[in-house]
DNA sequence: GCCGTTTTCGGCCCGACTGTTTTCAGTCG
């Protein structure tokens, strides 16, 4: 609702109005707790951007589930004008525009309008506006979500390949994908030289990108053949790590960022950090140096959301981030057994060449039918398959399952074979659509049974394709901790559960967590950077990561 | 509407690109 506000704010021409319910909206998306319980508690005016007036319309809200304002400006405009603002290029000048002088109310209207040419009449439109609007409306018609983060970088890294490849050194990703966020929206890339026309022939003649968006002296889009936007800019070499700050974002981090600046007597753009006439260029060639020159510890780019990292950095006390370094092992991997492609052999040979000090293999449950989980015989074999290969390769190799957790809350091996287990990850894998209470109590019950020490993909969500169950996971981190139970981030590239807030909580309420590939061939083990990279989101340190312990502590962990 | 290491009033990030215009408004990130 605020951010309808925001959009009738906006259709008003309220800039300064529409800024403060986006960022109040944006703040309340954020939180980890919900708006009725911060009521309650009398805290709604401690949240940052909510003042008088959005806290009282926030308490209406909440009390009469509707605004007597809100429903107020919504009789200004009819409800599919705010709608064309969807549209690339369409603002609210032009929705506004469409509206007042063409009588138009919807995207349908809309479309009529330009295949009739009439928009071409307007003021400050031509007959390039009528084509852009009806090709902005046949993309969001088509418009898929938002891609995975996986999916992201791997366009990300083939683009910056291609573009190496002409002879430019400076080249990186920036954008939500160098943040790790979930889903990414577009590949952004940035190349720092004086040679701009030739990078920008580079980055068009990428095999991948069908169609020009824009093209300037310093920045291009295209869209790629599966209709991804890519946007390149490009700026000088002595530029490269203000422009790589700013194009990393987030946006409400550089709002902040470029705040400070100016109270120092500073002005921050793309090109660097300049004294305030904007002349003399103070830093520009290193991110780290702007952040230094504004008092700050460099923040990581996982962090940058304007969820206190700022504050932190001022104080000195950013979380030192887990890195790749600091996995010493990977402990959800799949075998042939059940539903892998690879043997135990090969995946534990794989997580060798990959440097860690030891695996854990976890193949599913008999219950998981669909997955080939394993029965009790079958696994009792593989235990034993197991420790003859470990001694083999003089490499440990941990012996655990992922047991699915049944509908009333029991595993799915009895207990005296779970305690021949090194470990088990208890894993929902069924019947997703209980209640909140039953889907809670069924987990907790689980986390009593004193069988289980990491809780699998805690909320399994499918981005894209299916929501998280619904779980009271306050609940469950409560009598997670109680228990010594860990909370697993699974770094499968759909998966990424925990995700960065629920991280974020496990930590706040002294919860270990795993980070886990739960990989299905040798290839899934490199998923790690995203389960790291989501950690990394949620603020988490080595300490506060069960794979990060050496071998033998890990076992001993586990143990207790 | 929010906010304060100049401020309780007067600011609110800032530059690139397009399409329309002959200097700029609108949109985007």
């Amino acid at each position: 609702m605020l951010h309808e506000f925001a959009d009738l704010m906006d259709m008003h021409g309220d800039i300064f109005r529409r800024n403060a319910y986006r960022r109040a909206a944006r703040s309340i998306e954020a939180l980890d707790q919900s708006i009725e319980e911060i009521i309650r508690e009398g805290r709604l005016r401690q949240i940052p951007g909510i003042g008088e007036g959005i806290a009282s319309i926030l308490m209406e809200i909440v009390e009469s589930g509707t605004s007597k304002e809100l429903e107020r400006l919504r009789r200004t405009f009819p409800p599919g004008v705010a709608e064309m603002m969807r549209i690339p290029d369409v603002g609210p000048r032009s929705a506004v525009k469409f509206y007042h002088e063409l009588g138009i109310t919807n995207l349908e209207e809309l479309k009529d309008a330009a295949e009739d040419g009439r928009i071409r009449k307007l003021s400050g439109f031509g007959e390039r506006s009528e084509a852009n609007i009806l090709r902005g409306i046949r993309l969001i018609e088509q418009q898929g979500s938002r891609m995975l983060l996986s999916d992201a970088l791997s366009k990300g890294s083939a683009i910056v390949e291609h573009i190496r490849s002409y002879g430019f050194p400076l080249v990186s990703v920036a954008g939500s994908m160098r943040r790790m966020m979930e889903t990414i929206g577009d590949v952004d890339i940035l190349v720092g030289t004086s040679h701009s026309v030739d990078a920008m022939e580079a980055f068009i003649a990428f095999p991948n990108a069908v169609d020009i968006i824009v093209r300037g002296e310093s920045k291009t889009s295209v869209r790629l053949s599966d209709g991804t936007q890519a946007d390149m800019r490009v700026v000088p070499e002595i530029s490269h790590g203000a422009a790589l700050q700013y194009f990393t974002g987030s946006k409400e981090h550089n709002v902040k960022l470029r705040r400070i600046a100016i109270n120092k007597g500073l002005r921050l753009n793309e090109y660097g950090l300049f004294d305030s006439a904007g002349v003399n260029l103070v830093a520009g060639l290193k991110e780290d140096e702007i952040y230094r020159l504004l008092d700050l510890q460099p923040i990581p780019p996982e962090l940058r959301e304007d969820r206190g990292e700022i504050e932190a950095a001022a104080r000195n006390q950013l979380p030192r981030l887990v890195t790749q370094r600091d996995i010493r092992g990977d402990l959800h991997v799949h075998t042939i057994l059940s539903d892998g492609h690879d043997t135990m052999r090969e995946m534990a040979m794989a997580a060798m060449k990959r440097g860690y000090d030891y695996v854990g293999l976890t193949d599913h449950s008999a219950s998981l039918r669909i997955a080939n989980g394993l029965d009790v015989d079958e696994l009792l074999t593989s235990l034993e398959q197991a420790r003859q290969l470990s001694n083999e390769l003089n490499f440990p190799i941990m012996r655990g399952a992922e047991v699915d957790i049944l509908e009333d809350g029991t595993l799915d091996y009895p207990d005296e074979v779970l305690d021949q287990l090194d470990y088990v990850i208890a894993s929902v894998h069924s019947r997703f659509k209980m209640s909140i209470d039953q889907m809670t109590e069924r987990i907790i019950y689980a986390i009593k049974s004193g069988k289980m020490q990491i809780l699998g993909h805690p909320t399994g969500r499918l981005l894209g394709r299916r929501e998280a169950y619904a779980i009271d996971l306050d609940a469950v981190m409560e009598e997670a901790a109680r228990h010594g139970v860990a909370m697993e981030v699974n770094g499968f590239p759909e998966r990424l559960d925990l995700n960065d807030m629920g991280c974020r909580r496990a930590k706040e309420k002294g919860i270990m967590v795993v980070l886990n590939t739960d990989a299905h061939s040798e290839e899934g083990l490199d998923n790690m950077h995203l389960a790291i990279g989501t950690a990394r989101r949620g603020w988490l340190e080595p300490e506060n990561i069960l794979n990060c312990l050496p071998y033998p502590d890990i076992k001993d962990a586990l143990a207790r």
